[in-house]
RNA sequence: GCGCCCGUAGCUCAGGUGGAUAGAGCAUCAGCCUUCUAAGCUGAGGGUCGUGCGUUCGAAUCGCACCGGGCGCACCA
């Protein structure tokens, strides 16, 4: 219905000769602006001049729309044109919404993009950290975001299991496990301190060969770094499958290493004339992309920078088809973006190829205290220890209810709460409260089937409730485009408040026969679209708490 | 010094890509339990949107300058 307006305004715009004016017909926020609004007149009365509310009533005037689609016309403030729609169109939304069922809010403006969607990407020297967790919560929000909007999707771990980093990562654990057989062994400068180390030296002592950790590290270096990354994906998978994190693909730096598709870049750039030699180092010319200074790709002892490989990666991602591809990174390293994006515009790709989505610090607060130190890991609190504390459902849905890029304080205290301070709380208890409702009426939300009648629904509570549901497409298409779960979140913080203050305010059981009907459908759509926006940020949405 | 991000209520933060009287939660204060979960609900107070200019019919939003905070400026990864 709101298509026939729009054609209607774009009919009436170009008969006042302004076929071009960019106007928007959109759901106010203040209920009392009606169901619709377009700033149509404004527009106008700009070009020409104009009084704005004067041009308003001429467009008013021009309107002509079918029978049963508005209900009300009003020209307010500035010269707003608002629509109220017809109360039966309301009951139709009511009843799509209850038989689109888990498909509501699901759009296809993504259909034939394919994403690939790369978080988290953490080293393998050590435990997942929280800031990790909250690159993997937003990684996977993103990813389900696009999924839902029709986009192909594939979410993507990029294993850092190459450099020196991984050389020093072995010499530590072979220093721990000389050091469990009672051989004195110091850990190599810049080696890994953490307890999980000393636990992962056990293990190896029980699963190698003891000739092995008894001879040269040389001799044993092979064994141990398989050894070890071994350990840490496995632990890190563990993890990442309690926190609801699946990925599609894991890519390995050292495999890209050892493809060959290391050469095949740096062939192509030089191809290119892209490249240059200076002071024995091999650079690259991103000025003349876009970036402040050359870069080195081939330091002059021979040893590649990190901008190789992480190239040679992206272009690879670019050759298996991906239409786009979007990077969760920690808010540090934004300074290497814009050399990233000039490297990939080198290499012919074009701009909305490559996004970046960044990701601030995590602080954690619990008793009213910071809480910096791990005592497995170290310098760092860990996801897992996040996980026992408070759970993969508050973890999830705390990590996404704010900007990625605005640093973020995790307040364990709250997160544990059962109670209406705690949002995860709140909106999950606005789920279980309606799915009480049917378990009380002795029916199940299907039961009560899909039509209402508007007339029976008496309360305006019940419409604000209808009119926040109607809202959910447009939230997870707005926030799909942007890249910002935060906006799910804030809308079910939104809806749960709805439901309870209509919860509060309206019966259902018991009430006269076409109100209590048309009020468990409404309840039944606002449990589905409750859950939908649960589900869709990887979410429970339980029935009971 | 250069670049990016940020500055909104006492606190934590929202504010589609310029719109109508700047919102929410917490905290504070005042109320509400014959009710489908009181694990809840209702109401009130609280703002020079860092500052100053500018663009516009209209600016928290866009531009410029300044103040204050964070991060980055490698032949590290």
């Amino acid at each position: 219905m709101s298509a026939v307006i729009r054609a209607e305004l774009a009919r009436v715009a170009s008969a006042l000769g302004a076929a071009e004016a960019p106007f928007v017909l959109e759901r106010p926020r203040d209920l009392g602006h009606g169901d619709l609004a377009t700033n149509l007149a404004l527009l106008i009365a700009r070009e020409r001049k104009a009084n704005p509310r004067k041009v308003a009533a001429e467009v008013v005037a021009a309107l002509v729309l079918p029978e049963g689609v508005v209900e009300k016309t009003e020209i307010a403030g500035p010269g707003f044109i608002n629509f109220w729609l017809a109360g039966d169109q309301l009951a139709a939304a009511l009843g799509a919404i209850v038989r689109a069922g888990d498909a509501y809010g699901r759009a296809d403006f993504g259909r034939g993009v394919r994403v690939n969607v790369e978080f988290v990407s953490a080293n393998p020297t050590g435990p997942l950290h929280v800031g990790h967790g909250r690159g993997a919560a937003l990684g996977d929000g993103i990813a389900a975001l696009l999924e839902e909007t029709g986009h192909a999707v594939t979410r993507e771990f990029y294993i850092n299991d190459a450099g020196v980093q991984i050389d020093r990562l072995v010499e530590s654990l072979w220093a721990r496990i000389q050091q469990q057989r009672g051989v004195p062994a110091a850990l190599p400068e810049g080696g890994y301190q953490g307890e999980y180390l000393s636990e992962a030296a056990e293990r190896a002592l029980v699963e190698l060969e003891p000739p092995l950790l008894a001879g040269s590290r040389e001799a044993a270096t092979p064994a141990l770094r398989r050894f070890i990354l071994g350990q840490q994906r496995k632990e890190q998978d563990e993890l990442l499958r309690d926190f609801g994190v699946r990925f599609d693909q894991h890519s390995s730096e050292q495999a890209i290493y050892d493809s060959g598709r290391i050469d095949v870049l740096l062939a192509e750039l030089d191809a290119k004339g892209l490249t240059y030699t200076h002071e024995n180092a091999l650079w690259l010319r991103t000025t003349e992309f876009g970036d402040d200074k050359d870069r080195v790709l081939r330091k002059s002892d021979g040893t590649l920078t990190y901008l190789v490989p992480d190239l040679a990666y992206h272009r690879d991602k670019h050759e298996r088809g991906f239409d786009r591809v979007i990077d969760v990174w920690g808010a540090d390293h934004h300074g290497y973006i814009p050399r990233m994006r000039a490297a990939l515009r080198a290499l012919g790709y074009p701009d909305e190829f490559f996004e970046v989505a960044l990701v601030q610090l995590v602080k954690v607060v619990k008793g009213g205290e910071e809480v910096r130190m791990s005592k497995r890991a170290g310098d760092f609190v860990t996801l897992r220890e996040l996980l026992d504390w408070v759970g993969s459902d508050a973890a999830r849905y705390f990590f996404l209810m704010r900007k990625g890029e605005t640093p973020f304080v995790f307040d364990v205290d709250l997160a544990r709460k059962q109670t209406d301070e705690n949002p995860v709380f709140y909106v999950q208890m606005a789920h279980a409260r309606l799915s009480g409702i049917f378990r009380v009426g002795g029916m199940t939300p299907e039961q009560v089937g899909d039509s209402a009648e508007l007339a029976a629904l008496t309360a305006p509570e019940d419409a604000e409730l209808l009119k926040l549901l109607i809202r959910f497409p447009d939230q997870v298409a707005g926030a799909a485009r942007e890249r910002e779960p935060h906006r799910i979140t804030g809308y079910l913080e939104e809806l749960a408040r709805s439901v309870h203050y209509w919860y509060h305010h309206c019966r259902v059981l018991g009430e006269p026969e076409a109100t209590e009907r048309s009020r468990l459908v409404l309840a039944r759509a606002a449990r589905q679209v409750l859950r939908n926006g649960l589900t869709l940020l990887g979410l429970s949405a339980p029935d009971r708490m």
